[in-house]
DNA sequence: GAGGCTGAAACTGTATACGAAAGACAATGC
DNA sequence: GCATTGTCTTTCGTATACAGTTTCAGCCTC
């Protein structure tokens, strides 16, 4: 509620946010698929709204480089390639390791306990074999660390940067869940005995596992699934 | 010319993007100070356009932390605090050594010579005082670094954060000036003989000191420019 | 004189309308 | 048969219109 507004109008959300929320997941989930063309016209009309909202989530998810927009030609679902990956993990594994550290300077009681409960739940899911909730759990456990950190932009960067791994694991999520939750558990006891050095660590060798996980699944998964969609350009 | 487009008609700029230039611009000079109410209505009739253009390139510059928005209330810009400051030189001081790094693994024989290029023109601004003229050159430079890094995340976050350092450090380029290049000389010499480590560590000093100064800029430049013009929540 | 109420003004949120540019495709000329 | 040109459709780029909220000044009441 600490950021929720006080008056009954102020809680209003505006189309564009729905929108802009609605875009981002229907693209991470691959329902617009890469190289898919993104008109102005049949997103208002998916959505329900007029274009103008949809102009608008558009900039975002274009600044968040989940789209390419051609001037006068529209947007286009950008394509992940192998190597904007390997990029986006190489700056994920210098910025997780600062939140973890940060995490286990500030990190409360209350802050620790949350992420137990997450860890809790993702060992359900991975029971009963939930991959979509292991994924949507797998962002929201580093999301909530980078709270915890009370580091504002790490929380800016976080969103969209989650969401592209997100992207990117999707079709991997079943090999890499069991190995990706020991590496968590690690991580948590880290922040959790407010130990810096060793969060930092812990941080970092998850990174550098999921990055090697992520390049064999985009080999594997994207060229396929991809395939000749991709913009002319 | 790389990212230039080839037809005639593919050379056009949309309004909204010479509003979101114009707008980071006029915030980043203080022509709008932290704090300043930003009409739609004021905006499109400052830049001469509709309100529609004017929406989208506010949407960015939220999205970049430049504005904060409060719904059915509008834009206001946002107000630099000593914690923003160091949250984002944490960030910077995490990614600054990795565009070093990945720079000098690939940096060719015309990148370096664009570098040097560079630091003659800011050694020239230093004589003759021009303190606009550095700022804005210790910003290309380090932008020209992480084109030459080739990672591309890297890049779509550099124009928010080094528009961010420039607008806290607009207050003490003067004394800051000449020390920063200094420790630009020993960064460039480092990717020019292509040693990553080497690099890496003259970044790193590099923005510790960068971040250093700009809590004493903080202190006492913003405090008054910013007053009570602070939105009331 | 202070505090609450009321109405108007200002502003955002959303939709719609219109003009211009780019691409597709058929018709025409060689 | 192939290249070229002209038209037509699609889609973006921009402006304008309108409805719902918030704000604020002025008035009324106590």
């Amino acid at each position: 509620m600490e950021d929720g507004h006080l008056t009954i109008g102020g809680r209003h959300v505006p189309l564009r946010d729905q929108v802009l929320q609605a875009l981002r997941v229907a693209i991470v989930n691959g329902d617009y698929p890469p190289g898919q063309r993104l008109t102005e016209d049949r997103l208002a009309a998916d959505f329900g709204v007029s274009r103008n909202p949809v102009r608008e989530a558009l900039r975002v998810v274009e600044a968040e480089g989940f789209v390419v927009v051609l001037p006068r030609r529209g947007a286009v679902v950008a394509t992940p390639t192998s190597s904007t990956i390997a990029d986006m993990f190489a700056v994920r594994a210098r910025l997780e390791p600062l939140a973890a550290r940060q995490a286990a300077e500030r990190a409360t009681r209350d802050d620790v306990a949350s992420l137990h409960a997450m860890l809790e739940e993702a060992r359900k899911a991975t029971d009963t074999q939930d991959f979509p909730r292991i994924s949507r759990l797998n962002s929201a456990l580093h999301l909530r660390v980078i709270e915890i950190s009370g580091n504002r932009w790490l929380s800016s960067l976080a969103t969209a940067l989650y969401l592209h791994v997100q992207w990117v694991f999707r079709l991997g999520v079943a090999e890499r869940a069991p190995h990706s939750w020991i590496e968590h558990i690690a991580l948590v006891e880290a922040i959790g005995s407010g130990d810096p050095e060793e969060a930092e660590s812990a941080a970092l060798a998850h990174v550098s596992a999921a990055s090697s996980a992520a390049h064999e699944n985009a080999r594997t998964g994207y060229s396929r699934e991809a395939g000749s969609q991709r913009p002319h350009a």
